[in-house]
RNA sequence: GCGGGGGUGGCAGAGCCAGGUCAAAUGCGGCGGACUCAAGAUCCGCUCCCCGCAGGGGGUUCGUGGGUUCAAAUCCCACCCCCCGCACCA
């Protein structure tokens, strides 16, 4: 067999499990149950090698615990509410080029069928229809019959949606608000991130606006992020080469840019435009500062940016690296000066004011960050690294200085709130949103900021709902533990959370028609539906019939099941069948999903169940994982390094996939996809029915060793290990074990023993094939029968550990041999001889007692008392020959560890027994006759008296060979030129006794 | 900035919570050997540096710098660097 083609394997496996249709779960009232979630995904794209991840994860604990004889249900859904995929379809519609192409080059979408995107509704029946596939492809354990989409395509669901947020509504968690959203007036729209040509992650920001009054009594209005500043205001700046307006925003005549005040009109503003003109107009004229009352000129400037905010800003040069830079400017260049008309005595006489003391800065912080950045004007794109430099530190660190007035000796970051606030208390200062950067809809309009009115939010902050949610998190099992942190730092920095939107996929507003419940906020608890979902699917009950009193019985077990069937027109025995298939099933067990969903999705999971169930159906347990990476990047579209599943799959099938991405990375840790990897798993697995062939066809009927009873006890310590490592998600640590060092335990033994025990081999590969079902269910399937079981494995019982079968004195007397080969290869590698005879001496039985002392020995000052009480016994030699053989056995104790020393005191090694059965393996392993003798047989050969070197595990050896080097034997001595000849002065191996005492310390 | 997770040998990645058995699992790569007509696969050995004709010894390592300890990859402090999340978006 020496092709085996897994992918054939995958595909036949997939097909036997569908006809035996293993995967469907009912209720069955004598099995424990576990539920377990993978989040839905969303369907504007196929799946990826990060959905393979997420899933194979949830896939190994789904099929662990199946074997452990829980009833498991492991369900499957898909996505389609929201924007984006409408995005996309808008994209279509334009004919994005670069788009198009990714569909059909990185997708593998035919081209014909992109043009039909242009409806988002195909699409999403599109990408789920290939989807299905690449997911049954994949292999994994669902129950297919609870399969459903989301969003109003899907009644059931949609009332389903509507039920909860009723339920929210009636429970006071929904409220209405404003907010400030990036907006395309063209779309009159929302333009969330993945609606941008330009401008991903932008979002809405505010801004102070001051108001400087003109001698005119009209208001020159400057925005700004540092309202503490106005302190330290010399001037204002002005973009002569703009256009302004004058304007009456609220009544109040303001001149702010042309640009701004098109953007006031969407941020509930009444605006009327009076007149436009040249910014060049306002140049020179004087100004009197809001706060200060102090009198500022108006000065031109060319990095005022009309676009931004209100086309305005004031001067703070002191403390603004930009401010002072085009002050210099200013300063310097006097023909730009007079070109307005400008004193330029008037100009050189401004100076920064200082206003804030912060520290690792003098007087002037702006000043100081141009001069050490080497900005050289205010064009210069190191300029906004020097306002960075500035504001953070001020922001942070900075004290308000004395001439701040009342805000005197006030920190920065809370004078800045202060400030601003009694600003516009006394109508000196109003605010803005605007955007720092450009934002492009995919239209190519750019965007703004619109306040939305009426808009509906969660109600996150309320103080209750938290005080919940905390106590649910506190109930659930987080894997691995460390994501608690976040999820608790989220449920507290949770504000209202905006759930309708105008447009997309989606569920209407049970209360407003006109808005879309949005896709996070319809996916909470969703998990609910796949109960109900079976019955719908199986056309036992209409999706008309899913009414608020269908979903508060079956769900929430209020109101009765007759009241619902005269409702609905459905049997009552079908309500009450639905009712006790959703008590047994929820809460959810466990869900699985990457780390991006911790501060949304996981959070509202926990949120919503809060708000709708009791708290015996909160969530279980949570699992959260890394990110898959490619080649040690990101996988995106634009790297060119993603890869959709349906691709993987092709190319290496299921269980490869699993087994490379398992293997990559648990906890918070990125697995990383590499060719050599994928490679390297693949032949692995090749070689794992080569392997287990071999084992078999080698097998022998026979007396058990010491070594087959080695390997029988190693195997209960491996089963130990991976289950304790999937009860806690540790899927790497799992797959560590149960593949790569079972391998290992495996190759050793093969290596021992020559021929395995057959029933060693037997009781191994039943165990193992089973062990490594989670990671790799398709091959171990093919491997199950062949060792002649009937299917299914993934139906065959988890191993449990066989106390019985644990045998310390066999581990012990392996690791002994272990530890004789390491010390017998490296006599061969010093000595590089060729080896013809070895001889293995075990040490005295006066050594053997005295050892025993040894090990029981607590603090090695204790040795002292040994010597003389030893010395005085017969058998024993002298005190002095008894003192070095004695610190050589305590260096023996410590080179064993903690561990093996402690378990000599368990079980004692008969030693030349050991040596005697494993000759052979000796003589196999070394190509040489091996001879055992006991250190006090007389009739030994020893012609070097090696033996009185024995020790109590740790024999002494003598070898003989050709091409030795020692002269003892051979007479013969290979030159070695530029190596200086005998070694002068005995062994350096000797320490001195109370030296070396204190340097064991405590053992 | 806030919150979370990290920085280990040529690479990937354990170990760190419970300090000593750690020059440090396992896999990949590299080198040598076995097998083979040969290649691949497989098996065995080696893979920080130096010394050693007997299983040994010495040196330098686990982001950087300090500290605690008889003893630190592991504990404490400071610093540097990397990754992830921070909302109307799946």
């Amino acid at each position: 067999m020496s092709n085996v083609d897994t992918r054939k394997i995958c595909e036949k496996w997939q097909k036997a499990w569908q006809e035996a249709r293993l995967f469907e779960a009912d209720p069955d009232p004598n099995r424990p149950k576990v539920f377990i979630t993978f989040p839905f995904p969303y369907m504007n794209g196929p799946l990826h090698l990060g959905h393979a991840f997420t899933a194979a994860r949830a896939d190994a604990y789904a099929r662990f615990k199946r074997m452990q004889g829980y009833n498991v249900l492991f369900p499957w859904a898909w996505h389609w509410t929201g924007v984006a995929v409408a995005g996309a379809s808008e994209r279509i519609k334009l004919g994005d080029k670069r788009f198009i192409e990714s569909l059909v080059k990185i997708d593998g979408v035919p081209e014909e069928e992109v043009r039909k995107f242009v409806d988002p509704e195909y699409m999403v029946r599109y990408y789920t229809k290939a989807n299905r596939e690449v997911v049954k492809r994949f292999g994994l354990a669902i129950d297919w019959r609870r399969e459903f989409y989301t969003s109003h395509l899907n009644e059931g669901f949609s009332r389903f949606v509507t039920w909860q947020y009723r339920k929210l509504l009636e429970r006071g968690l929904i409220v209405k608000g404003t907010h400030p959203v990036v907006w395309c007036p063209r779309c009159k729209s929302p333009t969330g991130d993945a609606d941008r040509l330009e401008g991903c992650g932008v979002s809405p920001e505010e801004y102070i606006l001051y108001k400087f009054k003109l001698d005119s009594g009209w208001f020159l209005v400057a925005a700004t992020f540092r309202p503490e500043t106005i302190f330290g205001a010399t001037n204002v700046w002005v973009n002569p080469d703009a256009t302004y307006v004058k304007v009456l925003v609220d009544g109040e005549p303001w001149i702010i840019s042309k640009e701004a005040a098109i953007k006031l009109q969407d941020q509930l503003r009444r605006v009327e435009v009076q007149e436009e003109f040249s910014g060049r107009e306002l140049i020179g004229q004087w100004v009197t500062a809001p706060v200060t009352g102090a009198r500022l000129i108006v000065f031109p400037a060319s990095f005022v940016d009309p676009s931004l905010a209100t086309g305005v800003v004031y001067s703070v040069p002191g403390h603004a690296p930009l401010d002072y830079l085009a002050l210099r400017d200013l300063q310097r260049d006097p023909s730009g000066v007079s070109r307005y008309g400008l004193d330029p005595e008037y100009i050189r006489s401004i100076k920064p004011i200082s206003i804030i003391l912060v520290e690792g800065f003098g007087d002037y912080p702006a000043v100081e960050a141009v001069e050490r950045l080497g900005v050289k004007d205010q064009l210069d794109p190191r300029a906004e690294e020097a306002t960075q430099l500035v504001y953070k530190r001020e922001f942070h660190q900075g004290i308000m200085k004395s001439n701040c007035g009342k805000y005197a000796g006030i920190p920065v970051r809370e004078a800045k709130v202060m400030v601003a606030e009694e600003a516009m208390k006394r109508g000196e200062a109003s605010t803005m949103y605007d955007l720092p950067r450009p934002v492009i809809c995919r239209c190519t309009t750019p965007c703004h900021v619109k306040i939305l009115e009426d808009q509906w939010f969660l109600d996150y902050e309320n103080d209750d709902w938290k005080a919940l949610a905390h106590a649910a998190l506190d109930q659930t099992q987080i894997f691995p533990e460390g994501v608690r942190e976040s999820i608790r730092y989220t449920i507290d920095w949770l504000r209202k959370w905006p759930c309708t939107r105008r447009t997309g996929l989606g569920t209407p507003a049970p209360w407003d028609r006109s808005w879309i419940i949005e896709t996070l906020s319809d996916s909470t608890i969703y998990m609910a539906y796949y109960i109900v979902a079976k019955y719908v699917n199986s056309g036992r009950v209409k999706p008309n019939q899913l009414t608020d009193t269908f979903f508060d019985y079956v769900l929430l077990g209020e109101g009765t099941a007759e009241a619902v069937a005269e409702e609905t027109g459905l049997p009552v025995e079908t309500v009450e069948e639905i009712r006790r298939e959703f008590e047994y099933w929820y809460p959810v067990d466990l869900r699985v999903s990457g780390k991006d969903l911790v501060s949304n999705h996981l959070t509202f999971f926990i949120f919503h169940h809060c708000a709708i169930f009791p708290s015996h159906l909160w969530p279980r347990s949570i699992a959260v994982n890394g990110f898959v990476r490619v080649r040690g990047e990101e996988m995106h579209k634009s790297k060119g390094n993603f890869i959709p599943l349906h691709k993987a799959i092709e190319q290496y099938g299921s269980d490869v996939i699993r087994i490379v991405l398992l293997r990559g990375a648990e906890g918070l840790d990125d697995p990383d996809w590499r060719d050599e990897a994928t490679e390297a798993v693949r032949t692995r697995i090749q070689h794992l029915f080569t392997l287990i062939d071999d084992l078999r066809t080698q097998a022998e009927a026979r007396q058990l060793r010491i070594e087959d009873r080695w390997m029988l006890s190693v195997l209960q310590r491996r089963i130990a290990e991976v289950t304790e490592a999937l009860e806690r998600m540790r899927t790497r640590t799992a797959i560590e074990t149960a593949f790569y060092l079972m391998w290992s335990d495996i190759r050793r033994y093969l290596r021992r023993c020559e021929r395995p025990a057959k029933q060693v081999v037997n009781k191994l590969l039943d165990v193992w094939v089973r062990l490594l079902t989670p990671f790799m269910p398709h091959v171990t399937e093919e491997l199950w029968v062949r060792l002649g079981n009937q299917p299914f494995v993934a139906d065959a019982p988890w191993p449990k550990p066989d106390k019985d079968l644990v045998d310390e004195y066999a581990e012990e007397a392996e690791t002994y041999l272990d530890r004789l080969v390491e010390d017998i290869r490296e006599i061969l590698r010093v000595v590089s001889v060729k080896p013809r005879l070895i001889c293995i001496y075990v040490a005295s039985n006066w050594k053997r007692e005295l050892f025993k002392q040894v090990l029981k020995l607590e603090d090695p000052r204790h040795l002292g008392r040994l010597i003389r009480e030893c010395a005085q016994q017969e058998g024993y030699p002298s005190a002095d020959r008894l003192s070095k053989v004695l610190k050589q056995m305590l260096r023996v104790k410590i080179s064993m560890g903690p561990e093996r020393s402690s378990r000599l005191l368990r079980i004692e090694l008969n030693e030349l027994e050991v040596l005697m059965e494993t000759k052979a393996f000796l003589e196999r392993e070394f190509r040489c006759e091996v001879r055992i003798f006991n250190e006090d047989d007389p009739d030994k050969y020893d012609p070097l008296s090696r033996s009185k070197q024995a020790l109590p595990y740790k024999p002494a050896v003598y070898i003989e060979g050709e091409g030795a080097r020692s002269p003892a034997w051979t007479g013969h001595r290979p030159s070695k030129p530029g190596v200086p000849g005998s070694n002068p002065g005995g062994p350096a191996t000797c320490v001195r006794g109370q030296e070396y005492l204190e340097d064991l310390g405590r053992f």
